[in-house]
RNA sequence: GGCGCUAUGGUGCAACGGUUAGCACGCGGCCCUUUCAAGGCCGAAAUACGGGUUCGAUUCCCGUUAGCGCUACCA
């Protein structure tokens, strides 16, 4: 443990759902923060309700961190197993006067009408939100009415007794200064009924604690801020700084959610995206190194940010843009960086031989060289450019109809074979010359016979130069398929 | 409804009082070319609206509008 002034940062996902990319941004910029300052990362686990909670879903938050990239050095920490210092600090904050017990009948969420969540009946809702309680009648009970109440064994929870004037104000690195009435701020609930504390307090509690310095999470929580830094001052702690970030929304410019498509970042991983493309496009949404500089390496992202750069304004979500990061990926790296990723999907895809990881290596390098450039997800590597691990693969029927159109075809692809089969030399020139001589030998121009013979060695016409494909995939196996292919080789 | 935040091309960002308003994705065209990509070049496309302040506003202030957030004994 090193000085004070190290900065310590926190994720904390609560376990109703999936990583979702709201979820993953935040985690990257935390963990970016953290990289920068030489800080530290805790994980916590924010699972206080237990209504909606789902257990099961914390394995699933810790996969999606750990293909994000996103590393943490302290936890996780489930506040599930903390309940004590909650319900201690609730106790805490009744007896210093900052909290009041309240006996109301709690409301529901379902029961409390909410305004514009349902698109029907405009005009009626108004009247029904106008009326709220800013402040809660119990918190001016007389210890009689208490004891009444005690008594009778009324459910009770403990809310803060927010102050009726005056103003309260924080810092945001995002933001900048806030302050806002206290007369806003209703008495909000520390402690449930059930003796289970909201995400309120718990959260303040957690963050002391755990001596977090800086709070970086969604904009969604600026509001709840100011409740927040009430509950800080009334336990005698100093309020961290915080840095919100803007919301990314889908297309439609709502919040972004299941309606959008995939959402999680296991469906990315799926679909085969790189972690690091992933990263670099969640990256620059919502923020900017300050010039304009796009393909930005982790490396070089970790080195940059800062929250200076961290926009106000909510993002949309863009799915080409997030491909044509990957397509850099995807290019732009050194191939041994791409080799264990294409590994995966080959293993996924069941098309997996254990002498690429030997002596074949130098092979699947050139392999994924010369595919690389014309990929723009891992799936392409077994899906059209299947045929270059396997023999096992079809004719697409696109390029059948498009490129094995000429009578004449089957004959020339026959003596093609044969003259390959001749072959001492294999090589780009050695071929090239070899289908040439014979297209020329033919009267045929050269074109016709190569994208002819590219359908029937790759069964794409999406693929790779020729001649180079024939170097890869090697004099005995470019024979073969050739012969395979004839019976199929007929005009549509 | 109340309170708050935000507002540059379709999208993500730059320009933080003075630029022909820049970059990228996407889109269109051209080049390259044996298919498809990649790559190169060119192009269309934006300061929400109205008032101020200022010699000068994308930039500062106010209003309007729009979007979003919060307004739960959810997080």
């Amino acid at each position: 443990m090193t000085a004070k002034g190290d900065p310590r940062v926190r994720f904390a996902p609560s376990p109703t759902g999936y990583l979702h990319v709201g979820g993953a941004r935040t985690a990257l910029f935390n963990w970016l923060f953290a990289r920068h300052e030489g800080g530290t990362l805790l994980l916590r686990i924010e699972d206080t309700d237990v209504e909606r909670n789902r257990p099961e879903l914390v394995e699933g938050i810790l996969d999606g961190l750990k293909w994000l990239g996103v590393e943490w050095d302290e936890g996780p920490y489930f506040q599930s197993q903390r309940l004590e210092k909650y319900r201690f600090a609730a106790e805490r904050l009744l007896e210093s006067g900052a909290g009041f017990a309240c006996y109301c009948k709690p409301v529901a969420y379902a029961s409390s009408e909410r305004v514009g969540d349902d698109d029907e009946g405009e005009g009626d809702d108004e009247g029904t939100q106008t009326q709220k309680n800013i402040v809660c009648s119990c918190r001016d009970l007389t210890d009689a009415e208490r004891a009444a109440r005690q008594r009778e064994a009324i459910p009770r929870a403990i809310r803060f007794r927010v102050p009726r004037a005056g103003t309260t104000r924080f810092d945001d690195a995002v933001f900048g200064q806030r302050e806002v009435q206290n007369a806003e701020i209703e008495d909000f609930v520390l402690l449930r009924s059930n003796g289970l504390p909201t995400y309120q307090l718990s959260v303040v509690v957690d963050d002391i604690d755990m001596r977090i310095t800086h709070i970086i999470r969604g904009a969604d929580h600026l509001s709840n801020t100011p409740k927040q830094t009430l509950i800080y001052r009334a336990l005698g702690a100093t309020p961290p700084l915080f840095a919100h970030l803007p919301l990314i929304l889908g297309p439609d410019r709502t919040r972004l959610s299941k309606r959008h498509g995939s959402t999680s970042v296991g469906s990315y991983a799926d679909e085969g995206f790189l972690p690091e493309a992933f990263r670099n496009f969640l990256a620059l949404l919502g923020w900017s190194p300050g010039d304009d500089s796009e393909y930005l390496r982790t490396k070089e992202l970790i080195e940059r940010f800062a929250l200076s750069g961290v926009s106000r304004t909510n993002a949309v979500f863009d799915r080409d843009k997030l491909e044509w990061f990957n397509t850099q990926y995807l290019q732009k790296p050194a191939v041994e960086e791409l080799l264990p990723y294409v590994e995966a999907e080959l293993k996924r895809a069941g098309l997996w031989q254990e002498a690429w990881a030997g002596t074949e290596r130098a092979w699947l390098g050139q392999a994924v060289e010369l595919i690389r450039s014309r990929t723009r997800l891992l799936r392409d590597f077994t899906t059209w450019a299947r045929a270059f691990f396997t023999d096992d693969f079809d004719y697409d029927a696109a390029a059948r109809e498009k490129f094995w159109n000429d009578e004449r075809l089957p004959a020339m692809l026959r003596r093609l074979a044969d003259t390959l089969a001749l072959l001492t030399e294999w090589n780009h020139d050695a071929c090239d010359a070899a289908l040439r001589g014979l297209a020329s030998a033919e009267g045929v121009k050269a074109g016709v016979l190569i994208n002819a013979t590219r359908v029937a060695i790759v069964g794409r016409a999406v693929a790779p130069p020729l001649f180079e494909t024939m170097v890869v995939l090697g004099q005995d196996r470019v024979v073969a398929r050739l012969r395979r292919a004839l019976p199929f080789v007929r005009p549509h």
